[in-house]
RNA sequence: GCGGGCGUGGCGGAAUGGUAGACGCAAGCGACUUAAAAUCGCUCGAGCCUUGCUCGUGCGGGUUCAAGUCCCGCCGCCCGCACCA
C-alpha cells in the first residue's frame, strides 16, 4: 500500500482486517494449559432485549481490557459470552405482537451478536449458550432435583399479587400505584404454594464470608451484609387475657427487651394467624385486613403507607406484671416474614412506634434518658446509637447507666433467668421463592402425583422442555392450560400425573452461568477437570444494581452446587473480585405539542440545540440514564460505523472513573476519534524515521516511556482506566514533541501500541504492524518498566508558610531531611516570612512538602 | 420509609491528610490557508490594589502544622428494597 492511501485513519478497513486475523489465529480460544496460571473475567451477561447499547460497550470494554491485559501478562484467560434469556419481556412481546418468544428471544440473540462482534472483544465465542438453550435449562433441573434431595427446597405458601380481572400473577413492576399495569384493576394479594430454596439456612456464613470478599467493593458488602441483617434479640411470649382458643400465647420478638418496661402495645401482622382466625369471625377485622392486603407486596410500598392499626380488643399480660394489660393491634407494617409477625411497641424509643401511638391514644412512658437531658418524649422518639451511655429511668436489668447493647445483653440474661423468653439470633434474609407462575422460563421439574404427592422427575427424563405450542392471546401461564404438556406417569408409581407448571424466577437461571462457561457442552451440570482449573471467576463485573439480589443468590447457589457435588469446596465463593461499573447517560432533548405534552428526540435528530428537520429549539434536559423512553440513547451500531469501535471503546473509558456514571456527548467522541487519527500519523511519522545514530534526547523519552508503562499497569491493575488514558495522553504529548532518535521513537511507538492495544486492540495491531512488531500485538508480553529509569534525580519541594504554598526549592531526590531543612531556611520567602525569628515548628515530608509555621 | 453511594472550573474529571484543578472536552487568541476544514502553538477557577495577594472542592461547624480527603449536622442527586433484568 502507498503511503497516500495511508496516510488517513480509517478504522472501518482495520478494524475488519484484525478481526479476521484474531479469529483465523484462534487467539481468544480459552484453553487449560496447565503450565500458565489462569484468569477468568466475567462481565453480567446480558438480557438480549434487541439491541446493544452504550452501557453494554462499556461494561464489555472494561472486561476485554483486563481479558487483555492479563493475557499479555502471560495468564490463560476465559473471557466467555452468554445471554440471559428468559424474562417478561419476551413473553409481553408475545402478547404485544403475536409470535413466540422463543422466536423473539433467539432472533434478538442473532441481533445482538452480530452488533457486538465489531466491538473486537476479546470473547470465546465457542462458549456461548443462552439460558433459555433445553441444554442449559436441562442441567439446571437436574441441579433443582439433586437440591431436593439435599433438603435445600422446600414448598410453602407465600404471597403473590393478583390482578382479579386477568387472572394473573403480577411481577411488582406489573403493579402500578396498586393496579395491574393492563386491566387497571385492584391488585390483591393472594396466597400460592410455592418453591422455595433455603437460603435462611446460610444466613450466618454468608454474612461471615463477606470478611473473606477482600476484592469487592466495601459499599457491596456493607449493603448484603444489612440485607441479611443480622440480629440480637429476646423471643418470648405475652400470655392473652381474652384471646381466641388456641391463641392463649403471642409470641414476639424484639431487639430492644431493654425496653419492655416501655411497651404500650402488642402489634401482629394483618397475615398472622390470629389476625386470620379472628378476620373469620368479625366483619370489623376482615375489612381492616383487607384493606391491608390493597397495599403491594413490596417492603417499600408497607413502608411508606400510612401506619394504620385496628384494635383487636384482646389484651395481653406483661411478663413481669400480671396486673399490667396491654392493648393487641393488628398494624398493617408488621411482616409476617420477619421476626414472629408479631411485635411489642415501645413508643418513647421508636418512632414508627410514637406515631402509632399517638396516633390511638396510647400511653409512651420513657425508659431511659440522655445523661445530660431528662425531658420525656412527646412527638420524636428518643432513639440514640445503641452504643451511647443512657441512664435508665424504668430499666429492670444491669446498670442504671449502660449503653443501649449491654442493656439488651442484660435484659436478655435476666429474661432467661427468670423464665421469659430466651435470646435468639435473627436474620432478616427470607428464603429465596422461586415459583413463577410463567411460560418462559426452566420448568420446575417435578410432578404432582395423587398417590405419591409431589415427585421429582427421573434425570433420565430431562430436559423437561417447554411445548412450542402455546398461545399469549390470553393471559396467564400457557403451560397451566396447555392439552397434553402436564400429563405425565408418575416417576414413583408409573401412575398418570400432573407436571408442575411454575418455571423458575430467572435469577436461578443466572446463579450458576459463570460455572456453566467452564464446560458449556458437558452432559452434566459442570465437568470437574474443568471447574478445578477455571473457577473461581477472578474478575466479575456488572451494575452496582445488582449488588444485592443476583450477587447474594450467586453466593447461595455455589453453595448449594458445593453441597450436591456439581462445584468445588474452593468455589463457594465464585466471584473472587467485583467491580461495578457506572451507568452511561445521556443529556435529554425535549419539545412540548400544542397541547403541551412532552416530546422527546433522539440526540441524532438535533444540532445545536435545534431539531434538524424543523429548526425548532429544544429544552434540553440534564443527564439521565439512557432510555428508550426519553429517547436519550445513543446506538452503537451508529457510532462504530461513523467512527469505528476503537473510538467508542476508548471514550467508554476515558475522563470518567469506571464506578461512576459517564456522560456519552458527542463532541467527545469526535474527540476521541481526532486523537487516535493523530497517533495514527504520529506512527507514520515515527516508521519513515527508522533506525539511525542515538540522540541526547533518547534519555528523557525512555524515562517517559518507562513513567508510561509504570503508571498504565498500575492504573490497569487498578481499574483507573481513565487514569490510564491520561497517562497515554501525556505519553503521547511527549513523543509527539520528542527529538530523540529514530531508533528511541520506534521503540516508544511500539511500546505505546502495547499499552494502548487492551483499549483499542485494532488500532495497536495496526501500529505493531507497521513497526515492525513481531507477531499479533495481542499476543505479545506486557512491557516492563525498568526501575532505574523511573527515579528523578532531583525533586522540586513545595515550601508553605502557616499552611499555604509560598515557594518551593529543587533538590537532590536523595537529600536528607537536615539538607532540606537548611535550603528551605534560606529560601527568600522563609527569610522574610521569619523576619529573624525562629520557625515555631518546621515540618519535612521527605519528597513531598515543607511546611514552616512562624 | 429503610439500606447504600455520590457531590471539585463552562463540562468530564485528577489529587498515599502534604503545590487543588493532572489529562481531556469546550471556548478564546495566533500560525498555516485565497477561504474553510484539518493541523500546529499559546491562554483558560473567581476576584483584586496583578513582581503578588485574597477567596475557592454542595451547605454549616470541628480536628490538624496542613482538610477535596478525617469527624459531626444538613441539602441535593443516584442505586436497591426480595416477582424488572
Amino acid at each position: 500500500m502507498s503511503q497516500a492511501q495511508d496516510a488517513r485513519y480509517q478504522p472501518q478497513a482495520i478494524e475488519q482486517k484484525w478481526q479476521t486475523a484474531w479469529e483465523q489465529a484462534e487467539v481468544f480460544t480459552a484453553r487449560r494449559d496447565p503450565a500458565k496460571p489462569k484468569y477468568y473475567v466475567l462481565e453480567m451477561f446480558p438480557y438480549p432485549s434487541g439491541r446493544i447499547h452504550m452501557g453494554h460497550v462499556r461494561n464489555y470494554t472494561m472486561g476485554d481490557v483486563v481479558a487483555r491485559y492479563k493475557a499479555a501478562q502471560g495468564f490463560s484467560v476465559l473471557h466467555p459470552m452468554g445471554w440471559d434469556a428468559f424474562g417478561m419481556p419476551a413473553e409481553n412481546a408475545a402478547m404485544e405482537q403475536g409470535g413466540h418468544p422463543k422466536d423473539w428471544t433467539y432472533g434478538n440473540i442473532a441481533v445482538m451478536r452480530d452488533q457486538m462482534k465489531p466491538l473486537g472483544l476479546s470473547i470465546d465465542w465457542s462458549r456461548e449458550f443462552a439460558t433459555c438453550d433445553p441444554e442449559y435449562y436441562g442441567q439446571q433441573q437436574a441441579m433443582f432435583i439433586d437440591m431436593l434431595h439435599a433438603g435445600l427446597v422446600y414448598r410453602k405458601n407465600a404471597v403473590v399479587n393478583w390482578d382479579p380481572v386477568d387472572m394473573t400473577v403480577l411481577a411488582n413492576e406489573q403493579v402500578i400505584d396498586g393496579k395491574g399495569w393492563r386491566s387497571g384493576a385492584d391488585v390483591e394479594r393472594r396466597e400460592l404454594t410455592q418453591w422455595f430454596f433455603k437460603i435462611s439456612d446460610y444466613s450466618a456464613e454468608l454474612l461471615e464470608a463477606l470478611d473473606g470478599l477482600k476484592d469487592w467493593p466495601e459499599k457491596v458488602r456493607l449493603m448484603q451484609r444489612n440485607w441479611i441483617g443480622q440480629s440480637r434479640g429476646l423471643q418470648f411470649a405475652f400470655g392473652a387475657v381474652n384471646a381466641p382458643e388456641g391463641f392463649d400465647r403471642i409470641e414476639v420478638y424484639t431487639t430492644r427487651p431493654d425496653t419492655l418496661m416501655g411497651a404500650s402495645f402488642v402489634g401482629i401482622s394483618p397475615d398472622h394467624p390470629l389476625a386470620k382466625h379472628l378476620e373469620r369471625h368479625n366483619p370489623d377485622v376482615a375489612a381492616f385486613v383487607a384493606d391491608c392486603r390493597k397495599i403491594g407486596t413490596t417492603e417499600e410500598a408497607l413502608e411508606k403507607a400510612e401506619k394504620k392499626g385496628f384494635d383487636t380488643g384482646i389484651r395481653v399480660r406483661h411478663p413481669f406484671d400480671d396486673a399490667w394489660e396491654l392493648p393487641v393491634y393488628i398494624a398493617n407494617f408488621i411482616l409476617m416474614d420477619y421476626g414472629t409477625g408479631a411485635i411489642f411497641g415501645c413508643p418513647a424509643h421508636d418512632q414508627r412506634d410514637l406515631d402509632f401511638a399517638n396516633k390511638y391514644g396510647l400511653p409512651h412512658p420513657d425508659v431511659f434518658f440522655a445523661l445530660d437531658n431528662d425531658t420525656p418524649v412527646d412527638a420524636t422518639a428518643f432513639v440514640p446509637p445503641k452504643t451511647e451511655k443512657v441512664r435508665y429511668v424504668r430499666g429492670f436489668a444491669g446498670e442504671e447507666v449502660q449503653t443501649g447493647a449491654d442493656a439488651v445483653e442484660a435484659a436478655i440474661a435476666f429474661c432467661e433467668a427468670n423464665g421469659v423468653g430466651h435470646g435468639v439470633t435473627q436474620y432478616r434474609l427470607r428464603d429465596w421463592g422461586l415459583s413463577r407462575q410463567r411460560y418462559w422460563g426452566c420448568p420446575i421439574p417435578v410432578v404432582h402425583c395423587d398417590a405419591c404427592g409431589v415427585v421429582p422427575e427421573k434425570k433420565e427424563n430431562l430436559p423437561i422442555a417447554l411445548p412450542d405450542d402455546v398461545s399469549f392471546d390470553q393471559p396467564g401461564n400457557p403451560l397451566d392450560r396447555h392439552p397434553t404438556w402436564r400429563d405425565c406417569v408418575c416417576p414413583s408409581c408409573g401412575a398418570p400425573a400432573k407436571r408442575e407448571t411454575d418455571t423458575m424466577d430467572t435469577f436461578v437461571d443466572s446463579s450458576w452461568y459463570y460455572a456453566r462457561f467452564t464446560s458449556p457442552r458437558a452432559d452434566t451440570p459442570t465437568d470437574k477437570a474443568e471447574t478445578d482449573y477455571w473457577m473461581n471467576v477472578d474478575q466479575y463485573i456488572g451494575g452496582i444494581e445488582h449488588a444485592i439480589l443476583h450477587l447474594l443468590y450467586s453466593r447461595f447457589f455455589a453453595r448449594a452446587m458445593v453441597k450436591t457435588g456439581h462445584l468445588p469446596d474452593s468455589a463457594k465463593e465464585p466471584f473472587n473480585a467485583l467491580f461495578t461499573q457506572g451507568m452511561v447517560t445521556h443529556e435529554i432533548y425535549m419539545t412540548l405539542d400544542d397541547k403541551g405534552r412532552k416530546i422527546y428526540h433522539l440526540p441524532e435528530d438535533i444540532e445545536d440545540g435545534k431539531l434538524k428537520a424543523t429548526g425548532e429549539a429544544v429544552t434540553i434536559i440534564p443527564s439521565a440514564k439512557m432510555s428508550k423512553s426519553k429517547k436519550n440513547v445513543v446506538d452503537p451500531v451508529n457510532i462504530i460505523n461513523a467512527f469505528g469501535a476503537d473510538t467508542a471503546r476508548w471514550f467508554m473509558l476515558s475522563d470518567s472513573p469506571p464506578e461512576r456514571d459517564v456522560e456519552w456527548t458527542s463532541a467527545g467522541a469526535e474527540a476521541t476519534y481526532k486523537h487516535l487519527g493523530r497517533v495514527w500519523t504520529l506512527c507514520d511519522k515515527i516508521a519513515a524515521m527508522g533506525v539511525d545514530q542515538p540522540s541526547d534526547a533518547d534519555t528523557d523519552l525512555l524515562r517517559a516511556m518507562h513513567h508510561a508503562i509504570d503508571a498504565v499497569t498500575k492504573a490497569v491493575e487498578n481499574f483507573a482506566f481513565n487514569k490510564a488514558i491520561a497517562e497515554l495522553y501525556a505519553f503521547t504529548n511527549t513523543l509527539s514533541k520528542s527529538q530523540a532518535s529514530g531508533t528511541a521513537q520506534v521503540t516508544a511507538m511500539k511500546t505505546l501500541a502495547q499499552l494502548m492495544a487492551p483499549m483499542v486492540p485494532h488500532l495497536a495491531e495496526d501500529i505493531w504492524e507497521r513497526l515492525g512488531g513481531e507477531g499479533l500485538v495481542a499476543q505479545a508480553p506486557w512491557p516492563k518498566a525498568d526501575p532505574a529509569m523511573l527515579v528523578a534525580d532531583t525533586v522540586t519541594l513545595p515550601i508553605q508558610i502557616n499552611g499555604k504554598r509560598r515557594s518551593e526549592i529543587t533538590v537532590a531526590a536523595d537529600a536528607s531531611k537536615e539538607e532540606v531543612e537548611k535550603l528551605a531556611l534560606a529560601d527568600d520567602a522563609v527569610v522574610k516570612a521569619l523576619a529573624g525569628n525562629p520557625p515555631r515548628k518546621l515540618i519535612v515530608v521527605p519528597g513531598r512538602i515543607v511546611n514552616v509555621v512562624v
